[in-house]
DNA sequence: TAGATTGTTAATCGATTAACAATC
DNA sequence: TAGATTGTTAATCGATTAACAATC
């Protein structure tokens, strides 16, 4: 088994999104280099990324877009569908639970919870907002794979352990809070604000960059 | 000029967040041990990271907290406020309208705009959503420094046309979408699905893996 | 002073890219 | 076949880390 670099994962997601536009526009077949361009970056670099996975083209010809968007579909674990929990009905566990993206590429919210008694029972979209007391019950009950934190850094600490204690395997933290698990658990992090610092970086000329 | 490797800005964002609640909880001294500690990275790293913009520490001391904080802030550019508009009052532009967070690192959100006549002139928290016709003359009047895009794919270069016309110099955009914008204009990408696809790729042990 | 921790160098490690034989 | 493009190797490039003199 070949190490796979770490900046591999990332890319095979813009992979699979641009497979995904080419495919539903028609497109039969894809090189390299097309692919490459279409990301901003170099052909041999994709033919390397796939090369981890497999020799899914052929030489003279290229790749058959249906058919590698399957391959990286089964790579990334997207070829199944996924059952996805929200914690934290705020408005960001609100935008989640109503953002169609997430659904087009397999990630079905079946619940979303909060410990706020005013919106316990609410409806978002045909979701009924849960009490937080509910939630180890219902992730046994419908096979949750998933869960995306969407609370205050405050209490994310305290709402990573809820999870990790259900069982399930796998947490999305947006929130702006580094949170600790237990080794086997897997977390991607997406603090929205990194990238709004990650700009003014780039757009601010001081000091330190002419130093 | 040193060149600053690619990675250093993203880490500089953790390191800010984490100063800021270091000196929010009144720590004034800080290691470059103990910072490496809470992000999970080498002391090392964090020293080289920082010595690109200066020397911050006092050897056998450590980092003044507040000073360290201070001069983060200058070197990401968020030792002042930034003006935002969100384009797209869907439920995406409608949490980032009200996410805390932003505001609490310095990026206001100014300005909401949608072209659907449905939503033009209803209220988000103190906000109005505007027609995207006004948005040309409602960037010059209130000096609008960045654009966040909130808009489905489909419609997502439209309107990094309109941003990069109205003059805006930095877009962060939140549609799964790759667009294209002159040199000179700085992006930055937060397709939320990503981070979605990169999880199952960690957790699903499938045949290539084992290849 | 003795102990601690920085800032920086050099070595290591990992990721990207060019180049090309293989082959469609 | 001739032209095209893959898959893979080796070279290059860039980022991380260990190590340590400087110095608080």
């Amino acid at each position: 088994m070949n190490k796979i670099p770490k900046t591999v994962s990332r890319r095979l997601g813009l992979y699979h999104r641009c497979l995904k536009n080419l495919t539903s526009s028609g497109k039969r077949n894809v090189s390299s280099k097309e692919l490459a361009e279409k990301l901003g970056i170099k052909s041999s670099q994709v033919r390397k990324d796939l090369s981890y996975f497999g020799a899914f083209g052929k030489r003279g010809v290229g790749y058959d877009t249906n058919y590698l968007l399957e391959m990286v579909e089964r790579i990334l674990g997207v070829n199944k569908s996924w059952s996805v929990v929200i914690i934290g009905a705020g408005n960001l566990g609100h935008a989640l639970a109503n953002y169609d993206v997430l659904e087009k590429n397999g990630f079905y919210i079946v619940g979303i919870f909060d410990n706020d008694p005013e919106k316990i029972g609410q409806k978002i979209g045909n979701l009924t907002i849960k009490d937080i007391k509910e939630f180890r019950e219902f992730v046994k009950k419908n096979n949750v794979e998933i869960a995306v934190i969407a609370v205050p850094a405050t209490s994310a600490q305290e709402v990573a352990d809820i999870i990790v204690e259900s069982g399930i395997k796998g947490i999305i933290n947006f929130s702006p809070m580094t949170i600790n698990v237990p080794k086997g658990i897997i977390i991607e992090e997406i603090d929205i604000s990194i990238p709004f610092k990650n700009l003014t970086f780039k757009l601010t000329g001081n000091e330190f960059r002419s130093a």
